[in-house]
DNA sequence: GCGATCAGCT
DNA sequence: CACAGCTGATCGC
């Protein structure tokens, strides 16, 4: 098998180039402090923010790849030997900080890889995304889009995170004798946090090793370490259960916010099935069941007495996803999250929106192919001219029969991240 | 004893 | 189930 040339989000196995997209814990399977496999390009608020989760990483082989630029790299081709010059821009993800989309030119053609995203339609940030992205899209045709398929499915679907936010603050406002967690993780939803202090004009608690991050990101005076300042502290969510909280509320009246895009947080609790039975297989009768508080918040659920579940989320919704793939018009997507059974192959809800000459479904069967065979359309370019990477008429796999069937990935351990452009088809 | 990897859990 | 990530067991050095 010939080596990778370029690599996302994936740095387990050789490549010639590693691209970071953001700093999230599955998004860096493979990467160390110790790391010395290759150039690592990744944003430059990615690099600042980079030693703190690797201490001693060799910075020398961080490349930073600026926003909204054409950036050169070069490349060996595997087969000549020869040189390659490869171009790639990085886009504002908005996910988390330092969280941005790369897409890939050159002779294999033009690949687009959201890493993870959101994909608001209002507010400034979102507007700057869409016309740089439409700019940038006028000279390229998209091959492939990697796509944050973490929500691919309609029935997910949720506010803007500025609503979210307010929802948020209006619980907090509403239980004015309670001391408020909220669950949250290393790195992103400030912007909520910071809503919050601004509106109800209040400190936030978050743990020391957070309150160096938020220092690192240049937000200094809303967030404190000290709890006697606040009755609002952020924690780490996997220190976040019912059970924590009902400990915190024999002490004090606490209550839990947790903001999630997923409409369940809680799992049963043993000996106690019956109050919270199966969110997952309940989501929909929940939803109409469970207390919306005095009818105005929305999305807000309440799961628990004092647990409540907000619909703010750092990855699009399905009408986002919609809205993206209708804008970039690729020729095919790839789904990059690909852990779970709950895989859907974004081809089936978007299979519709590819391509401009999207062959009848007859000729997309001509061969059954298997998930390791869809080597990419960049697959075997090299050496080609960059127009023949383009070209828009090669066949599109849109198979509707295949929905749910990508699971090949299963036993993956490495959930996310792609050895995007390969110099040949085996795997 | 240490780091890398993985299972399990939330 | 799993947004992201912790803890602890195991393995190789």
């Amino acid at each position: 098998m010939e080596k990778g040339l370029i690599s996302v989000d994936r740095f387990t196995e050789s490549s010639q180039a590693y691209f970071l997209t953001h700093l999230h814990t599955d998004h860096t399977q493979g990467l160390t402090s110790k790391w010395d496999r290759g150039p690592l390009f990744c944003s430059k608020l990615t690099a600042k923010l980079l030693p703190f989760k690797f201490p001693d990483f060799n910075l020398s082989l961080l490349r930073v790849v600026d926003l909204h630029i054409w950036h050169s790299f070069s490349l060996i081709s595997p087969t000549t030997g020869s040189q390659i010059t490869a171009h790639v821009m990085a886009l504002d993800a908005d996910h988390c900080p330092g969280g941005v989309m790369f897409l890939f030119r050159g002779g294999f053609g033009c690949l687009m890889y959201t890493g993870d995203f959101r994909w608001e339609a209002d507010g400034v940030r979102a507007k700057d995304a869409r016309s740089r992205l439409l700019d940038v899209l006028k000279n390229e045709t998209v091959d492939i889009l990697y796509l944050d398929n973490t929500y691919c499915n309609p029935s997910y679907d949720f506010p803007t995170r500025e609503v979210a936010a307010q929802q948020v603050a209006d619980i907090i406002a509403s239980h004015p004798e309670h001391d408020i967690i909220i669950g949250i993780d290393t790195l992103g939803k400030e912007e909520l946090l910071i809503h919050i202090s601004r509106v109800l004009n209040i400190k936030i608690w978050v743990w020391p090793e957070r309150l160096q991050t938020m220092h690192l990101l240049g937000f200094h005076g809303t967030f404190t370490t000290k709890t006697s300042l606040t009755r609002v502290r952020a924690v780490p969510r996997y220190s976040f259960s019912v059970e924590t909280l009902e400990g915190l509320n024999t002490m004090r009246p606490t209550i839990g916010i947790m903001p999630s895009g997923l409409p369940w947080v809680l799992k049963p609790v043993k000996g106690d099935v019956n109050l919270f039975g199966s969110l997952l297989t309940s989501r929909y009768k929940k939803r109409q069941t469970s207390d919306k508080l005095d009818g105005n918040l929305g999305y807000a659920d309440r799961y628990h007495q004092n647990m409540f579940s907000v619909r703010y989320s750092d990855h699009p919704c399905f009408a986002e996803i919609q809205e993206f793939i209708e804008l970039v018009q690729p020729t095919n997507i790839k789904g990059i999250v690909s852990s779970s059974s709950c895989y859907v192959d974004p081809l089936y809800y978007f299979g519709r929106l590819c391509g401009v000459n999207q062959p009848p479904k007859r000729f997309v069967y001509k061969h059954e192919r298997k998930e390791g065979d869809q080597k990419e359309v960049a697959a075997s370019y090299f050496g080609n001219s960059p127009e023949a990477g383009r070209i828009k008429s090669r066949p599109v796999r849109v198979d509707h029969k295949r929905v749910n069937a990508s699971r090949t990935s299963v036993s993956r351990r490495v959930r996310r991240g792609a050895k995007i452009v390969e110099s040949d088809c085996s795997d």
